[in-house]
DNA sequence: TGTACATCAGTGAACGCGCGTTCACTGATGTAC
DNA sequence: TGTACATCAGTGAACGCGCGTTCACTGATGTAC
């Protein structure tokens, strides 16, 4: 990044912030395929035009928006855990956070796990960000599996069949763990099951079914860590 | 309905099909929060204001669209159930039939599982059609369960707190079946991973990882099977 | 420290476009007798 | 079967609005000497 020495890149540097804050309240109002330019520069006291000097175009901006969000619901992961606490209550620490900033910031969750903007191509660089939580996730298995914490699935659980075995396989090695391509797939799955629990109760599926969804998704999590091989607490 | 007597009512009646086909096309181009009445009407050789004729504003086109939608995924879904079947074939026949008309339909897919679009309120007649799949996956456990063959959870299986078990008796007695709560909240597990998993691979989120999805997919209504207490049939 | 010049932020008008919805109308189709 | 009237589909103009983006410009801020 550009380092900040006068006070022009001082206020250029607060006034991009303040132009993404801005739109990201925007979001929430009209959503991301009508987010308009025009009114964020209106909100702002300023002309449209203006804000070509910050954002070369709309796009741009939702891809800023995009990062950014992907970023946000991160680090509240990352801040989630608790290096001193045992990978299962990790787990489910970096569960509830994904959750949590999620109903806080509905908006900008559909914006980067709902349906895709149409015309709109993600960038190259967003692709650090969005797999943040699911490296995350998958590390904390890894951890645990290097310790010789992890319960490995029984001789009872599905074998996996050949195509998957070897995407199974690909997939654990390229994010660097030598975890069993079962228990790769077996993040994948808590993974999705995750996103899409969260989904479903912010875009109304559990309504007059499992609304309010907060017991069901601790419930979830919980099952959740078993599946991958989290241990279990001793119970008391 | 109105009963189609005279060239007029067919006429109609074609006409408002016409028009649903027209802006589901374009749904695939813009999205749903940019289908333009405006350009339906001009694609099928009209002037905009003769769409009002047929559907008294854009949002009771898209309810009308929304229902469709709901009601052709719960056919296909229907249409995929063999009744001579074993319950746990049928349970895949169900996932792998919602999938395949997801990949099929894919903006019709997102219409009524992506984000919801704003300012849009859906009527109470959408309620019906939307929980066709989950009724029906539903039925499938229940049917299960009255023949006795459904394999329910062990004792080892982590029990429901209090608040969910209460909220999963009152949905399973919604549902007309007195299968036991915590096989109703598998059941919903069940339902989040299958819909999830398709929102991930269709909204982007596999790939550079589990894509293609379809052996991750068939493996994990697998894995939902057994979940659920579906038996698996005797190895060979 | 002072001056000349370069850089940059923000303006305001304009381009060319599209939107949902209303309204008075014309002409075709259907109905009652 | 023929006629008078009612119903309805579709037209075309208009209302009032918003959009992203370009461009020549003014005036403030920063830099080099």
């Amino acid at each position: 990044m550009t380092a900040i020495r006068t006070a022009r890149d001082r206020a250029r540097a607060e006034l991009t912030q303040e132009i993404k804050a801005e739109a990201r309240r925007q979001l929430g109002e009209h959503g991301a395929t009508q987010l308009s330019l025009r009114a964020v520069a209106k909100e702002l006291g300023m002309v449209s035009s203006a804000l070509y000097r910050y954002f070369p175009s709309r796009d741009q901006l939702l891809t800023a928006l995009i990062i950014d969000a992907y970023n946000a619901l991160g680090d509240a992961a990352d801040a989630a855990v608790d290096p001193a606490a045992e990978p299962r209550a990790r787990w489910q620490a970096v569960c509830r956070a994904v959750r949590e900033w999620a109903r806080a910031h509905p908006h900008e969750y559909a914006l980067i796990y709902g349906t895709p903007i149409p015309g709109y191509q993600a960038p190259p660089d967003t692709i650090g960000p969005a797999i943040r939580v699911a490296l995350l996730l998958a590390g904390l298995v890894a951890e645990a599996f290097a310790t010789g914490s992890l319960v490995l699935p029984g001789p009872d659980a599905t074998p996996l069949p050949p195509a998957l075995e070897a995407q199974a396989t690909a997939l654990g090695r390229q994010i660097g763990t030598d975890v069993p391509p079962l228990v790769v797939t077996r993040v994948v799955v808590a993974w999705t099951q995750l996103f899409g629990m969260i989904s479903f109760e912010l875009f109304g599926q559990y309504v007059g079914g499992m609304d309010p969804a907060e017991p069901f998704a601790a419930y979830v999590t919980d099952e959740l860590a078993d599946y991958v091989g989290l241990r279990s607490p001793i119970p008391a």
